[in-house]
DNA sequence: TTATTATAGACCGACCGTCGGTCTATAAAG
DNA sequence: CTTTATAGACCGACGGTCGGTCTATAATAA
């Protein structure tokens, strides 16, 4: 069946499907013909939006990415803002989960995905780093903060977190997940100069998480 | 022709290539026929020695990994030595460059290779962490370092060194590269507590890649 | 104004080369 | 003559290509 829609739509169609299935499946597992099939489309119309299935991945992440950066942008211009406050809300704006349409199945435990899991971190240290620094830089000024290397930490700790916290990466147990989250509150505070406890909230997420099984 | 080898040497025969390919080419893009033609095989003898292309990648990081972890016991194990001195000689253990047999050949930057960087940081990580924590438990004892966390500080420490420190993965001027080498050590021996200073010998690695040029 | 033609671009699916993996035959060793 | 090691023909799936079709709409003619 032959149904022509605006190529915007379409183009983000198959991005939101693809996204889907590599989230879910993994992107080496996910088969042009998956994407396809779910959005009932021919070879050839994928391949008249992408050049490739690579392609796909780079823009489901950079769209990705892109989302939590720009509400960073905008959190971080805020004039009325302290640094730390800040912080905290960039990182809550980080996670669609909440704030997006509708929330995601959490059972994707995304096994298998190096790919997906490098360039998204990639992507994300070069985009979210500078907005970071900049809050960062602003709350050594108030006092808040104090370290000599604000964007190199800033890398560091967006590394680390994102590595190590991540399921599907390493198989951590509830309770070492939960560890893990509170060395690494303190790694913040150590780091930045920090007010030790300034960054417990971050904990938040973690207890959630398993008040939920 | 057919000739006919111990299996152990063939073992390795293909692990060595495999492990060459793996390293200039990337994983995925590594073909089985690379690897045949190079060791002079058929693909019968290579599925006779392993079941799949992957479990030829766990095998060359697991082997690669082991070596870099059995010279990290054996140090750690050493009852004449400072917690300080053995930090030293197990990352310096860690690279098979000097240690090896022959030099590697330094231009092999290993682009797109995120499945191999990905398994052998997860596996370092599982397996060197140990060794090392204990390590730092020990100076802890000794009043050279003190951290509430010693084994997360630690995996904090491995996943953002190899991963933010690796050519490959972002492409870091030299001179950034340093910088991020320099506030690493810093970040060292704020997160472990230790003297200013004292990881300071990390840097000799970064100043030697940029004197090569 | 209405009918006709031309063009662009969205879409289709058969086809192709490559790759990881399987299977059977057979040479060599014990 | 059984076991081990090697060979290479073969297979199906997959990513990607290509020639061609369909349709909305702009340009032109009646």
């Amino acid at each position: 069946m032959r149904s022509i829609k605006n190529p915007e739509e379409r183009r983000n169609e198959i991005l939101d499907v693809a996204e889907m299935f590599f989230t879910t499946k993994g992107y080496s597992k996910t088969t042009i013909k998956d994407i396809l099939n779910e959005v009932g489309i021919a070879k050839g119309t994928f391949y008249y939006y992408f050049q490739s299935k690579e392609e796909v991945m780079d823009a489901v992440i950079t769209r990705f990415v892109e989302t939590g950066v720009k509400a960073a942008k905008v959190i971080a211009s805020d004039p009325n803002l302290k640094a730390p406050e800040k912080i905290f809300r960039i990182i809550m704006a980080q996670t669609p989960e909440v704030g997006g349409k509708e929330k995601m199945i959490e059972e994707l435990h995304q096994v298998d995905n190096a790919e997906m899991h490098q360039k998204s971190l990639v992507e994300t240290i070069l985009h979210l780093t500078p907005v970071l620094t900049e809050v960062i830089e602003q709350g050594i000024s108030e006092g808040a903060f104090k370290t000599p290397y604000p964007k190199e930490t800033v890398e560091f700790l967006l590394v680390g977190s994102q590595f190590l916290l991540d399921e599907g990466i390493f198989k951590w147990e509830p309770h070492d997940l939960m560890q893990k989250a509170i060395a690494l509150v303190h790694i913040i505070e150590t780091t930045l100069g920090a007010e030790p406890g300034s960054f417990a909230y971050i904990l938040g997420r973690y207890d959630q998480s398993q008040e939920g099984k």
